[in-house]
RNA sequence: GCGGGUGUGGCGGAAUGGUAGACGCCGGGGACUUAAAAUCCCCUGGGCCACGGCCCGUGUGGGUUCGAGUCCCACCACCCGCACCA
């Protein structure tokens, strides 16, 4: 007996749309903080309106979804919001190529994109929704900064940056190529101008020491944190030179300073430009080092070089006088810009000694008697014994640290100190379409903040992109405000905000959306910290440290009461694609064709305009370039939005790369309506019990819940499967009802258009979005059969089924009596056998 | 160079130190059909086979163990991050 209601087959393209609708008109997702349910804040990192979703986006969403509609069913206050990090400069680059308002192109890209994420019924709380670039938002932006300023977090310094002289634009060191703009492609300049910068070092050992307790951040992520904030210990000493001044290096090895050979400086070091005042060679080599290029191809091969001051420093301890250079490996922007060169035992100095034939003594060896041994042919930064080296000989490194460091201290000439890798974090960005930092520069009164009641500063619509620079900076009106301090003539800042100081708060509005203020702290502690966050792993370092940065600099503020925002991230991988080109037989050219151009065949491709074949290149992440690219609302027009949905949870475990493939849709969509005729299988009228079937339906109960839990969305998907296999293998009963329902509850936070649409024929009412998740009857969980393998010496003989809890003694015994087991024991002796209770035997011979 | 990760069938991948290859995809065979689609069933790591089974097999080489994909040591390959950070 069927149910004739599940004779069609399941049809997404009006299924999709009709619950979509639903659970908006039940307003399902949205949530709320006046319960006593306990609290599940599920985040996915927002995305930049681009126009476009991409298949990124869907899998990374469809991880958050399955968890927030999971934890749903468990009873759980669910707060999933979404929103868009709108601010950036793909919508400058548009108003500049089509003259398009890059307001109205955001406008636009969010409501398309917004459209799709709907289509893909994501359980989102759409009422929360908000823009980076509503002046709401920003508005409240601004207020924070200047929250900030008043604490001493922000401040505003000269600092050298990457000038576009074409765009008249500053660059991130990442839009600089081979020296060149990457729009512009015009030489670069390095130009020095005011920005603003926050304070993040203030919080390095904070940010640092809050990693230790992230347990549930990847530890890879942790680890890339830890080294971009970069502590290290060492000896910050003086050497005095021979024109009577002093210069201060760095070091972390004090323990090698009798191995000091030269010391070096870096090229914009203020010593060097005293020698360059009145040496034109000097001035050249200065010069040079500065047109070297910083990537890492050039760095592997540039050789060391130096130019020779003429002028000696003083070594603390043996009064040597050691030769200064200007080297091009020492950089101004780590320690003090100079170092003491031991090249015996740093790898950069030995290849300079090597160079300019200095010397390269010895003061680290692995023992005593081997203070003379050579070097060959590289330094030996290890551990070791300290020799050569006057009161130090015979110190392990450590201890030698120690002992330098207290002897400079003792004698004055040195302090220990701590030095980081961290820089504060530049925010002025000379550009149109970010937060306007909210300050006013007055002749008379300087920089003024601007009052909070005058908040938001809002951006001018009537801007101008057809010609280069800030638009901001040339609005013939904007920037020209009285002076709040004492109301004369004064200029509003024009540079806008970083736009990563967008996504580090995002998180709090999302949770607490008050009028007049950014969040009230109250309400944001009812949700915060997000209890899962769910994004790519190229936000590792930046936009994670940024956030958590913030976080603490408002909680030492006294505006939050935690500090770190994200108890668990996960980093998922990336959707990946194979390619398909040929090479023009011409001009040996590569074109590349999308997968819909493509007929793929099981061994081999063509394209489809031609009929002629195509190469198959390797599985890469999808890109424009490369083509390689699917469009999900083509797939979701398609299949349907929850045969996309499974796709993306399949097969790959999430933080590994997915490879899209035709098959492996067509594969899902085959699924979707299997199980769709599944559930047609369920027969009221039907009676009788099947106890394997109740163990496997309870086991695959627990295995899923505790595969979405671990985000294995992969083997909760492969459980499935299974569970759905064993049904259609059942007899109709009370059991097989039981698990197809139970079914149609496990798939529906991954399959929730098809779920909802079963549930309004089988289920016991209501939407399947508001069932609860089924009860795990643990007395099931248990086999009272088990397979007992049986082995001889390790391997394989023969499988025995038992009852569990059968004695050792049993066990060995039926293992004995195998034939297989005989058979392979062929009369040698028995020396040992091995039991482990409902797993196996062992028998050693 | 430094740091981290990953290596399992044709492919994606399962596997608390205990039956390697679950589950999916591809492929092969069959059923249904006038035919196709859809669906269903069977097979599908390699090699032998007397059809009872046997041998080999988780990047390579060692080791620990009754037993290793899993633990230890060395090596190889690939991927990611950082990079002249003193």
């Amino acid at each position: 007996m069927t149910d004739t209601r599940f004779d069609a087959r399941f049809d997404p393209g009006q299924a999709d749309a009709r619950w979509q609708r639903a659970w908006e008109d039940a307003r399902c997702f949205e949530a709320g903080s006046d319960n006593d349910r306990p609290k599940s804040y599920v985040l996915e990192m927002f995305p930049y309106p681009s126009g476009r979703i991409h298949i990124g986006h869907v899998r990374n969403y469809t991880m958050g979804d399955v968890l927030a509609r999971y934890k749903r069913m468990r009873g759980h206050e669910v707060l999933h919001p979404m929103g868009w990090d709108a601010f950036g400069m793909p919508a400058e680059n548009a108003a500049m190529e089509k003259g398009v308002h890059p307001s109205g192109w955001t406008r636009e890209n969010i409501a398309n994109m917004k459209a799709q994420l709907k289509r893909i019924g994501f359980a989102l709380d759409w009422s929360r929704e908000f823009a980076t670039c509503d002046a709401e938002y920003y508005g409240h932006e601004q207020a924070l900064f200047l929250d900030l300023y008043e604490a001493g977090l922000v401040y505003r310094k000269e600092s050298e940056v990457n000038w576009d002289p074409v765009d008249m634009t500053v660059l991130a060191n990442e839009q600089v190529i081979d020296g060149k703009g990457w729009r512009s492609g015009a030489e670069v300049e390095k130009r020095k101008l005011n920005q603003w910068f926050l304070k993040i070092t203030h919080f390095a050992q904070d940010l640092l020491d809050g990693l230790g307790a992230l347990d549930g951040w990847p530890d890879k992520v942790r680890l890339m944190q830890e080294n971009w904030i970069g502590k290290s210990r060492g000896l910050q000493f003086r050497f005095d030179l021979s024109d009577g001044q002093g210069l201060e290096v760095y070091t972390t090895r004090p323990d090698t300073i009798f191995g000091a050979s030269f010391v070096a400086v870096a090229a914009d070091h203020p010593v060097a430009r005293n020698v360059a005042a009145d040496n034109a060679d000097a001035q050249a080599f200065i010069e040079e080092c500065k047109r070297g290029g910083t990537t890492a191809a050039e760095l592997e091969k540039a050789q060391k070089l130096g130019f020779d001051t003429g002028l000696t420093a003083r070594h603390p301890f043996t009064g040597e006088a050691l030769p200064v250079f200007i080297a091009n490996f020492v950089l101004m922007d780590y320690g003090t810009g100079a170092i003491m060169a031991v090249p015996g035992h740093d790898q950069r100095d030995f290849e300079f000694a090597s160079k300019y034939e200095l010397p390269i003594p010895r003061v680290v060896a692995a023992s005593a008697a081997d203070a003379g041994q050579p070097f060959m042919g590289a330094a030996e930064p290890g551990d070791g014994v300290i020799v050569n080296s006057g009161f130090l000989d015979g110190m392990g490194v450590e201890a030698a640290k120690r002992a330098v460091t207290e002897r400079a201290e003792e004698e004055g000439w040195g302090s220990g100190r701590t030095v980081w890798r961290l820089r504060d974090w530049g925010v002025s960005r000379q550009r149109y379409w970010g937060t306007p930092i909210p300050f006013i520069h007055c002749g008379k009164c300087g920089v003024v903040p601007v009052p909070k009641d005058r908040l938001p500063v809002e951006l001018p619509e009537d801007v101008d992109f057809r010609t280069p620079g800030n638009p901001l900076q040339r609005h013939p009106t904007w920037k020209h405000v009285d002076c709040p301090q004492c109301g004369g003539k004064a200029a509003r800042e024009t540079d806008t905000l970083d736009t990563f100081t967008n996504s580090s708060w995002y998180f709090l509005r999302f949770a607490s959306q008050p009028d007049g203020r950014p969040f009230d702290p109250g309400e944001v502690a009812d949700w915060l910290p997000v209890e899962q966050y769910i994004g790519g792993i190229e936000h590792a370092i930046l936009h994670l440290l940024y956030a958590r940065f913030w976080t603490r600099a408002l909680q030492h503020i006294g505006q939050l009461d935690f500090a770190e925002p994200f108890a668990s991230l996960f980093t998922q991988g990336m959707v990946t694609h194979e390619t398909y080109s040929r090479r023009d037989p011409d001009d040996g050219k590569r074109s590349y064709f999308l997968p819909d151009e493509v007929e793929r065949r099981s061994d081999n491709a063509i394209l489809k305009s031609d009929g002629f074949p195509v190469e198959i290149g390797r599985v890469i992440k999808m890109s424009k370039s490369k083509k390689n690219v699917v469009d999900p609302d083509e797939i979701v027009a398609r299949y349907g939005a929850d045969a996309v949905r499974w796709f993306m949870l399949s097969d790959s475990p999430p933080e590994r790369d997915l490879p899209w493939s035709e098959a492996g849709i067509e594969g899902c969509w085959r699924f979707v309506q299997r199980l769709w005729r599944l559930f047609g299988h369920f027969d009221a009228a039907a009676t009788g019990d099947d106890q394997a079937l109740d163990r496997k339906t309870h086991q695959t109960i627990a295995a899923v819940a505790e595969d979405i839990e671990a985000l294995s969305f992969n083997k909760a998907v492969a459980r499935i499967y299974e569970l759905a296999s064993a049904v259609e293998k059942a007899e109709p009963g009370s059991s097989r009802n039981a698990a197809i329902r139970t079914i149609l509850l496990l798939v529906s936070p991954m399959m929730p258009h098809l779920a909802e649409e079963a549930w309004q024929a089988i289920g016991t009412g209501g939407l399947v979005a508001g069932a609860a998740w089924p009860v795990v009857d643990e007395g099931l969980l248990v086999e009272d059969e088990v397979t007992i393998a049986i082995q001889h010496k390790g391997k394989l003989r023969d499988t025995l089924s038992v009852p569990k809890g059968a004695s050792k003694e049993a066990l060995e015994e039926l293992a004995l009596a195998s034939e297989k087991v005989q058979r392979s024991i062929d009369g040698a002796e028995v020396r040992k056998v091995i039991v482990v209770p409902d797993r196996l035997v062992n028998i050693v011979t």
